[in-house]
DNA sequence: AACACGGCTGCGAAATCCGTAGGTCTCGGT
DNA sequence: ACCGAGACCTACGGATTTCGCAGCCGTGTT
């Protein structure tokens, strides 16, 4: 049937301690829980705890932990295509300065939905979505370069979407 | 209090159809629900209806439909790094011959958590989780340089993540 | 030993989900 | 003009799920 997560319980409550880089640390029946919702978000409590070996309620004090600690987020996502925002973009950025406060303020535009500091011939990259070509434009050009401390962007548009998945932690 | 959407009956009824490009046509009604969903992904449907004008049933036909029709998704998302995924990177790759079949070939590795073809000095942009340093070097040298076609790489390891929404659509 | 703490179970009440029946409106065919 | 099909909504009762809480059990501390 469907692989039971059997895990004795006295190691499992041994486990429930802060890692040394002070992220919660996850063991194997929470690991599990959060595949069934990456499987669907709505699935009830009661079937994950059928599928992992826990009552109802011990899931759902699970489920509510992992969402308080910012371990996990249960959402929406959609096709931006399908939502209207016809072009997106990754925008390489080469800065100078507080490159962090840079990435900031990148992170205040709506239209940027991701930002990330790199090591590498970028400082940062940031992804754009955009309505159109006139709005990526006007973000890339009138926006981002008029930040303080950007010396350089490179721009790479989308042409097709061919992966994405929200499955860390599912292999 | 919350701002309503008030949406006349008729035009709603009239916006159902297919729009030119094939995609299923989102009327503001479904957007509102779609963004109740990006705040919470398990706010029940009465919620939903309340904020939205509608009945519970009304908006639960909605829901499944959006999911039916695969413009949303709802599923947990985790920060890669409490999970145990230390290492990220951006990967550019340049590419000669049948571009779309390496990218294909780049969606297949589970390592792979994003893959994109671009316009501009990369041909494809692929993000990597791993577990470590190893395991990235091992994915980029050995199986992403080694692929058929690929001509150069560039690697772009993330030292710090500064934004990651799921709010395409929510503006 | 006694106690605090974290985590799990069990249970009853409240809230939610689900299927379905029935109404309205629009569009298309006869 | 009329009728039927289809899309979408509301209403509603029964099944299911969620929720809060009391109680239990290991572990680690004093």
């Amino acid at each position: 049937m469907h692989s039971e997560v059997v895990a004795s319980r006295s190691a499992d409550q041994r486990d429930s301690r802060e890692s040394r880089n002070g992220n919660p640390h996850l063991d194997a029946v929470s690991l599990a829980i959060i595949e069934q919702l990456q499987q669907d978000g709505r699935r009830p409590y009661a079937a994950i705890g059928k599928a992992v070996g826990l009552s109802e309620a011990a899931v759902r004090q699970r489920v509510q932990k992992l969402l308080d600690q910012g371990v996990m987020q249960i959402v929406a996502v959609t096709d931006p295509l399908t939502v209207g925002f016809r072009r997106q973009a990754m925008v390489g950025v080469n800065a100078e300065g507080d490159v962090e406060a840079i990435a900031d303020a990148l992170s205040d535009m709506s239209e940027v939905e991701y930002v990330v500091m790199t090591a590498g011939s970028f400082d940062i990259l940031a992804e754009i979505v955009c309505e159109d070509d006139d709005h990526l434009l006007d973000v890339i050009n009138k926006r981002i370069r008029a930040l303080p401390g950007v010396r350089s962007t490179e721009s790479f548009v989308y042409l097709k979407l061919k992966k994405q998945t929200y499955m860390w932690g599912t292999r």
